[in-house]
Formats: structure tokens, sequence, C-alpha cells
DNA sequence: CCTGAGCCTTGACACAGATCAAACGCGCGA
DNA sequence: TCGCGCGTTTGATCTGTGTCAAGGCTCAGG
């Protein structure tokens, strides 16, 4: 199952592609020589698996490239999604045993892996890992906050056109696009995987898309590929106000 | 309309009644001190807003008594509940200029307030103050991905079940009471906070409290006394499995 | 004692979204 | 080339929760 990859992709860490957003973007050089020594990186493969939830965990780590998510999941089978693992997002939790939530790589996934033990004790004493890790951890709280609000009181049309919203800013913040020129971005998601994001079924999440795409609010080519003519109005579609407020 | 009491209060920090488990649980006893050179109490009465949303704070704080809640609001007045303020939770965002939600105290609420500056510049250099923060924000993030399955995919019934299993335990570890006899509490929230919190509307939040009396579940003695007869069972209704996971 | 204001309960009905079911389209392996 | 599987779309119907409306309980003030 594991394919050579599994090998590949040491970077040095002064030229990481997530190095000024990642926990490790306050560290000095040196500091992230001492981070490098016990650093290893991993690659899974779109579908799996990174860690089962309850699983003892003996790594954290950043993600590179590709996108995960978080997801809870009920006896009786229902699932809600938590946290969507984007490049840079941390993954782990210093001072705990196991995994709260299932791990899974959505589409082929490249982390940067620490092993847990002396990454804590490096956290001790080396305050920039610290402050970074707890300024992205309110920047979470605040996104699973607003997810709260997403979850409780929107409308499923609201909820689609919440989701488009997030990952379209996510993607022109990462490819520091400015501009307000018609966004276009693939949906790193199936039907099912936003569905389970929203409190939505499947199937309601596929009428409301192409009820948006009927109303001219989004353009599709194929099952995948948006774009956004308009940000402001999908902006008014997901019941936000205008005040663009961006996520970490 | 602030009454003399504002000007009451004020304990040593060493016996402080939240002092093993607010933000200041791991300073020593000089580092209490230099908390105290910027720190003050603050109380509210019920009802009373402490903070709006998007206004400056210049303080951060714990809760020492009472109950608050935070809400977000969308502007055609959908309201969410996004967190529940007991004593000991921190309040205020280190590093950020104003709130991003409305907090409103439930019952009246004594609050121990630092300056943010000092606190701000103190944390850069006490450990131990950004270690317990960190430690308590992953807590509170927990809690909000719980809260996410709550919202996205439990029933109008289940939800109310949750809610009353993790009042019931908070109330149950705030007064060290261990056993597994009938748990009995007052309920801190009218049905109105109840459906901002859950999702729902009041009408709904009462009809199913009425259903889970109905049905043996809980046992109501006016409209805010529940006594909880078997815990076990308000856990199989909310829909958690067994394992008794307990919060922060 | 009566009155009014909050807070809560209960009923009747409407509707958004779930559920059940069928079929499409595209890529891939045989 | 065919056929199969997966992700998706669309339709028909059902149902849980929202909405609207009426009335009850309790407590404080006149």
């Amino acid at each position: 199952m594991l394919k050579d990859k599994n090998a590949v992709a040491p970077h040095a860490c002064v030229d990481c592609p997530i190095r000024h957003r990642a926990v490790c973007a306050r560290c000095e050089v040196d500091e992230l020589e001492e981070l490098e020594t016990f650093k290893y990186y991993r690659t899974f493969e779109a579908g799996q698996t990174v860690i089962w939830s309850g699983d003892r965990m003996d790594f954290v780590g950043s993600v590179v490239s590709g996108i995960g998510t978080l997801t809870q999941t009920m006896e009786d089978g229902r699932t809600q999604m938590v946290g969507l693992l984007l490049p840079s997002d941390f993954v782990g939790r210093p001072g705990r045993e196991g995994s709260a939530y299932d791990v899974v790589a959505t589409t082929d996934l490249v982390m940067c892996c620490f092993r847990k033990k002396p990454f804590e004790q490096m956290m001790l004493v080396t305050p920039h890992l610290a402050q970074r890790l707890l300024e992205m951890t309110l920047d979470e709280l605040d996104a699973a906050r607003e997810w709260m609000l997403v979850l409780g009181r929107k409308t499923a049309r609201e909820k689609i056109a919440s989701l488009l919203s997030i990952i379209a800013r996510r993607d022109a913040t990462l490819r520091l696009k400015g501009g307000d020129g018609p966004l276009a971005f693939d949906l790193p998601l199936t039907r099912e995987a936003m569905a389970d994001y929203l409190g939505l079924t499947l199937e309601t999440v596929s009428r409301q898309i192409s009820a948006l795409k009927r109303d001219g609010v989004i353009e599709l080519e194929g099952k995948r590929h948006v774009t956004i003519p308009n940000f402001t109005r999908l902006m008014e579609e997901a019941g936000d106000d205008s005040d663009g407020g961006f996520l970490s």
C-alpha cells in the first residue's frame, strides 16, 4: 500500500513552503536546526487515514501540502467534520496521549512530523514555539466558533455559500493573489464530505449547489471546478455581513 | 446602574476560589504578586453585557463566580451561543484588539480582570502563564468541536440531553462530589438561552424537556431545578457512548 | 387584592431538509 | 470495446422542527 513516495520530500526548513505560517514560523535559524533533529516527513494518499480517533499519537506535525479533514463519528455512523486541514495547519495536541478525532487525507498529503516527546520538551524552553502554537490555537478556536454559527443557525443555501466563501478565501490567501476579479478554484471535497462539514445530507448539498449555479451565484465546470463571478454576492448568500473578515 | 458591589470582592490571589483552575493556576507566589499589581475585580448583574462584539477590550480576565455566555448574532437577529463561561474560564484574547463575540452575564457575575497590556507583557516572560493559557485554549477548542457534532448531527432530544449532561458534569466537578447517586442542579439558562446554545427554538426546547420529563429521564421541580435519576440513561439519550469522557 | 411582565407550555399547521429511489456520466480495467 | 463503480443529480414523499398563536404560572408593584 505504501508507496516509495513515503521516503521522499525532505526539505531543509529554511526553504520550506510553509515556513512563515506553520508552528515554526517564529523560530530562529538555530531553533529550526534543533527542530530538524527530530523531524521527518510522511506522505499519505488521498483517502488514507492519518490517525484514528482514540489512537495513541507519537508525533505532532504540520500539513505541508494537500488537504485533510478532522471528523467525529457517533456509534450509529453519523459523522461531523470538525475541521479542515490546509497547508501550514497543525495536527496533534502536545500534552495529550491520543487523538480525539479521525484525521483523514482528502487529497494526497505531505506532513512534516515531529516526534512528540522531544517536541514537547522543546516547547517548554522555546517561547517562539509555544507562542506561535497559542496564536494558531486561538485562531482555530475562532474558526470553530464561527462554524458553530453556520451549523446552528444557517439555512442549507447559506451553509453552502459559507463553505464556498471560506474555501475561496483560503485558496486566495495561499496563492497571495489580491484583486476582486473572478475567483476560481477546485473543490477539494466530495459532496459527501461537504455534507459532513455542513451537517446536511449529500443530496441537499447537491441540490443547493445546483440552485446557486442556476441563480448565477457560482459557475461550474465539471463537478469540481468553481468560479465565483462576484464574491460580494456570495457573501450575501452566506448571510455574512460584508466586512470581509478573514480567518487565520 | 452600577451598584456599590462593583467596589467589592478583592481577594488575595492565594486564597482565590479558582486559584487552581484559572490561567494563573501554574503561577508561583511571586508571579501571583506580580499579577496582583494590575489586577482588579468587576461585578456584573444578571443580564448585563460584559463586552459587546467588536468593542475594544482593554482587559482580559477570569470568571470568579457566576455564569456568562459568548454569543454571535447575524444581522437579521439570529443568534448562536458559542460558549458558556463558568468559574475559572478565561475571557479575552491576548494579542487581539476587540472581542469577536458578545459576552453576557447570565447570572450575577464576578470577574477577575487584568489590564491587557501588562498581562501581554507578562505572558512573554512567564512561561507558566502562557503554558496554562495554551492548555485552556486547547480544552476550549475540544469543547467547541464536540459542540459542532451536537449542532450538526444531533436531534432536538439528543441536543437537550447533551446540554443537560454537560451542565450536570461541570456542576458535579465544581462541587467535587463523586458518587453516581442522583445528580441535581439548577438550570442556569432560560429556555431561550438553551435554544440559542442548541440551535433550536425555545418552543422546541420546551417540548423536548417536557418529553424527557414524561419519559422519566429527568425530574423537574419548578421550571429550573433538575434531578437526574440515572446519568447513564441521560448519556444514552444524548447519543454519546458511555465512556464518560469529561471536559476541561 | 388585582395587574402586568417575564418566562414557560401547549396546540395547530407549514415547510426545509431528510429519506428513499432511480438514473446519469465519467474513468478505468478487462 | 464493454461493463462496472463511484460520485453525482434529480424526483417523490415523509417528517422533525419552525412558526404562529393562545393561554398558564409566578412574582413584584400598586
